[in-house]
DNA sequence: TCTCCTGAATTTGCATGCAATTCTAGAATT
DNA sequence: AATTCTAGAATTGCATGCAAATTCAGGAGA
């Protein structure tokens, strides 16, 4: 029997990883505050699973930085004060720096107008002042410049740090004069990376 | 009744922590080499606990990048491919390249003292042609120097990717040519940090 | 009223059990 | 001989049980 286009994939997804994304959505999206205590029981009840797996999505993200684990007295979400924003920031500028350098080197001409595209589309949710959408395809600028860099490790370390600031990153961008500079700097790249300047 | 000194602080650590640093240090000495299988039964057996502590350690060593799960299959030693360890060195490099800057900034005269001291105890076993002496010194000057950056988010960042890429890098610095590159490089930031130029 | 205790109820940490999947040989078939 | 098939063993994923730690409620004493 061959079973051609497997009809049924049938990929059935760890229950801890199935977890772990469920969570981690949950607190990038806000939906869990930061302090927020991540009660086993009521989770276990929610997601529809045992302690186990959940337990073991706890650790996962304690070590990817969005959760912080207090010995026998459970699990918080953590806290994004400012100065660890600051410090993320950062380090995002330096791997975005890193990123734009081999982007110019590495990336196709579809991709680079791939993130023109996704530029202009929020260049037009940054006139309608429409704060969600812009903010969206900023999101997605930066991904993609990073992705599009080649560098594997990069994107993922990135990734990770940008769900990790995502929470706070809309009101670090909604002054006005941060809105602002983002764009320009914003043109910046895009036209370094069209002209392939390495050193922008 | 007052235990004034905490004779015995009893501060007993979680075993899945324990059973995580005991694992990633097999990894990154190369005591389990990669691609080796990590086979729950023998480990409980080795280090003495149950099978859902080392399941947690090995979630959390996969999210580091050193262990790879395979679903229903088990857990191996991920491999550090050529590719990915330059990857990996870039992106370390950039994040140096922040640290020195931050460093220059906000680390303490005593502290760039004690980078200096670990520099020239450095230069005695490169004098010897003392590999391991000399990488042990390096690793500690570098991971000093990220520490000394103020920057605690870029500290925990440069830690984990370098715990992955410990494993590979002293095959890397073992070329001559890199070796003494890597002496000099160090001399100029020595130097940079000394006179403080953030531009090194 | 506030603080400090005390024991019950919750909750966590870890061990273990069970079903499902994968691996391992050896037999059967070609 | 090589390939396929097929129990049986081993291993993994997850649920659950139990002891230890923590939290909480209520009351005694200041």
């Amino acid at each position: 029997m061959d079973d051609s286009q497997e009809p049924t994939p049938i990929i059935r997804r760890p229950l801890h990883e199935e977890a772990t994304d469920r969570l981690r959505d949950l607190i990038v999206q806000g939906r869990l505050a930061a302090g927020a205590r991540l009660n086993e029981r009521l989770l276990t009840a929610q997601l529809g699973l045992s302690r186990t797996p959940l337990r073991e999505a706890f650790k996962v993200l304690a070590t990817e930085g969005l959760v912080e684990l207090l010995p026998n007295r459970g699990a918080i979400v953590s806290q994004m004060d400012p100065i660890r924003l600051g410090e993320s920031l950062a380090v995002m500028g330096a791997l975005e720096a890193l990123a734009g350098e081999l982007a110019c080197r590495n990336a196709t001409d579809a991709q680079i107008n791939e993130i023109r595209a996704l530029h202009y589309e929020m260049l037009a949710y940054h006139a309608r002042n429409d704060l969600a959408g812009y903010f969206k395809f900023n999101q997605a600028i930066h991904l993609k410049l990073v992705k599009y860099s080649g560098n594997a490790v990069l994107y993922n370390t990135y990734r990770q740090m940008n769900g990790n600031v995502r929470r706070a990153r809309y009101m670090a961008n909604l002054s006005k004069e941060r809105w602002d500079a983002a764009v320009r700097e914003h043109d910046e790249i895009l036209a370094a990376l069209g002209a392939r300047d390495v050193k922008r």
